[in-house]
DNA sequence: GTCTATAATACGATAGAC
DNA sequence: GTCTATCGTATTATAGAC
């Protein structure tokens, strides 16, 4: 029987924390792996046992969030396009953004859409988030719906990791947001 | 008297327009000086004759938006923290976000957040849009009021350059935009 | 005002030792 | 699993000719 993957040292791991952090706080094209390597302590050639190129590391990054999202938005095309069903499919997704360490993740998509622009696990990430919002719209949805239900998913984005907020736990602005993102898609 | 500056080529203008629908569509550090120089049909070093840096083109790209908000931000705070104010601040916004070429500007600054970060310009921008945000919201409002007034400067600027809404003109994307960014001001 | 040429440096990625 | 060393290429930026 195989057990758990428990390593001692999960350099792996390690590195795709390490640049997930560094990814969200200044871009992807920014950070270099060598202070990736350097933050950890190891060399670059020691990043590239662990990850056949940048881009992988990325796409590792992604993999969880855009199987969730997958998950939602199939279940959501099965529901009634109902105000209903929109609030319930916000709800699902706020929960989807608060497991993990989804919140620097959350953070890089929204703040580097330009950078993401035209990499594979970019793009795939981005089509996700336009199937999410067409859920999110009635059927023949106005301009004005359309531009709601994404404003309702960016809602739900800067409650789960923005910090200007004054005054406010992450619980507050979490039910913030979930409060507005309900308004903008009622 | 001093005529207007009209060159018969001018470099420097090209220079700014071509850098700026290279920096909206792929980001600042994906763009490099010899990829401008190459659409104008000239080299790098004469894009360095016309500008001392590539911050430099930046920072020119952003200096007219930037006292356009100054102003606007300088006029919100002298008027009462009403309804009908927070309006007419979103509706000269929106102007403003309309004149010139105004539109890839604005969304290479909603795009690129993280990478405009540890920019001068940027930085600069980033604190005019938190004023900006500012005056929009009463006298110690809620993390909820806080978080609608960002949404709504969002909407605008999603309004102004997004065009992923399907059957809309831009005049009826803007106009659906400033209903929205009302709304979330009301 | 634009050019050629180059300096100085960093990048992603690989080879091969240990 | 991590290292040193390096390849090939790109970057920003400068010097100096025309």
């Amino acid at each position: 029987m195989v057990v758990a993957d428990e390593r001692r040292t999960d350099t792996r791991g390690q590195i795709r924390q390490v640049a997930l952090e560094l990814f969200a706080e200044q871009g992807y094209e920014k950070t270099s792996l060598r202070e990736i390597a350097e933050r950890l302590g190891i060399t670059k050639a020691a990043v590239y046992y662990h990850f056949k190129t940048k881009e992988e590391i990325l796409r590792t990054l992604f993999d969880e969030l855009l199987a969730g999202m997958e998950e939602l938005t199939a279940w959501a095309a099965e529901q009634p396009r109902t105000a209903e069903v929109r609030g319930e499919v916000l709800r699902r997704y706020q929960a989807l953004l608060g497991g993990g360490a989804t919140a620097p993740l959350i953070r890089f998509v929204q703040e580097s859409q330009a950078s993401l622009k035209d990499l594979a696990p970019g793009e795939e990430m981005k089509q996700r988030f336009a199937a999410l919002a067409r859920v999110l719209v009635p059927e023949d949805g106005s301009a004005e719906e359309q531009l709601r239900a994404r404003l309702a998913v960016i809602a739900l984005h800067l409650g789960a990791f923005s910090d200007d907020v004054a005054d406010a736990t992450p619980e507050q602005r979490g039910a913030a947001a979930l409060a507005v993102a309900l308004d903008l898609a009622r």
